[in-house]
DNA sequence: ATAATTTCTTAATCTAGGTTAAGTGCTTTT
DNA sequence: AAAAGCACTTAACCTAGATTAAGAAATTAT
């Protein structure tokens, strides 16, 4: 079964029709490494829901320096959702950082699915209720934890990630400079 | 007309026989400031509506320290997702800053309200995709600006609050000392 | 009103993490 | 296989914000 169904299926049943219909409003695309699937200033019309490989989405400050906001492998979303909703210029790139195959739901599909399948609206309440429960996580942590506990953390939580994206998008996520982090790592194998 | 079916009809229509549904399934109880709706450590089996007054939501670390998740004054709602979610003991405090009257939906009710009013579902959706998309402001600027720039960003979204919250608790939201808040504000007072 | 408790301020000192810069080793491209 | 461009490390120095401590002002309780 697609990945994305059984990611689905988690939170709602849906019947064999309701699926075909779902997987009729989306295309499934693959992207080469170091491709930008949305760019600052755009405006958002497309969800992702990765198949294969790692995106990234990420903003740029005035200082030319870049902060991650989102990881996303295997069986995530990942979007700017401000932009999404808002129907406004965004903040956010979204990048691709090993190749990858992305399912894509546009907004126009997206808002015949919840005519047509009420029960999406469910699907994607819970899922953006989930994912306002890590963000405010995230948030305390970095309100309240020093960069190596938070450090541990991600990598508890992602061992995945860690072998597989550069360094320094690990140390951007965690909020420190990339010279911090290795300093940091140092110090942690020393123990 | 109630400040909730206000709320609620920026995004569903509910005609009255749902409106009249829906209020019977909450209920309205006014609160002395100091008073703690929830306490670290218990599961959250309720959403709060703030019809008057001022709540916060905060966690406590070993350290002793308080930070401030979130405010919620008139119109806004609060509660801690989390447990709420998760049914398991939170993390967070939440406390009346100043004298309030609340409505209360328990978690039983909530999932009445979703049988009985599927649109509810989308007025959820909704809610917590914009919650959402300002947690994930939050992080960025906690990632990417000053106190002072975070300071002045506070000002312009919360100008009610700051006459109306001690300073601590915005120091704490805003995540440096009362002691550093004091000196930042001294310095802009100064231009 | 007075005492008690909180909140806010100021100032000296300290530190986690930033900045700058130079060098080393990877990939990627040609 | 060179050349170019990234990604990572190390080290000296710097700074935003933390910590500690003590006093002043404002609230709250008696």
């Amino acid at each position: 079964m697609s990945l994305l169904l059984q990611n689905i299926s988690k939170h709602v049943d849906l019947t064999s029709q309701e699926e075909e219909l779902l997987l009729s409003l989306t295309s499934t695309e693959t992207f080469k490494a170091k491709t930008i699937l949305l760019n600052t200033g755009e405006i958002s019309k497309q969800t992702y829901f990765v198949n294969a490989g790692i995106l990234r989405s990420f903003n740029i400050n005035d200082n030319i320096i870049e902060h991650v906001l989102h990881f996303a492998c295997e069986g995530w979303w990942i979007g700017d959702m401000y932009s999404y909703i808002a129907e406004k210029p965004g903040n956010l790139f979204i990048e691709v950082l090993e190749d990858a195959e992305v399912i894509i739901i546009t907004k126009e599909n997206h808002q015949i699915l919840y005519k047509e399948i009420p029960k999406m609206e469910r699907f994607f309440r819970i899922l953006a209720e989930n994912s306002l429960v890590s963000h405010q996580e995230r948030l305390m942590d970095n309100l309240s934890l020093t960069a190596e506990e938070r450090f541990e953390k991600f990598c508890s939580k992602y061992p995945t990630l860690i072998q597989k994206v550069p360094q320094k998008h690990i140390a951007s996520y965690i909020g420190v400079t990339p010279e911090f982090f290795s300093k940091m790592k140092a110090r942690l194998l020393k123990k």
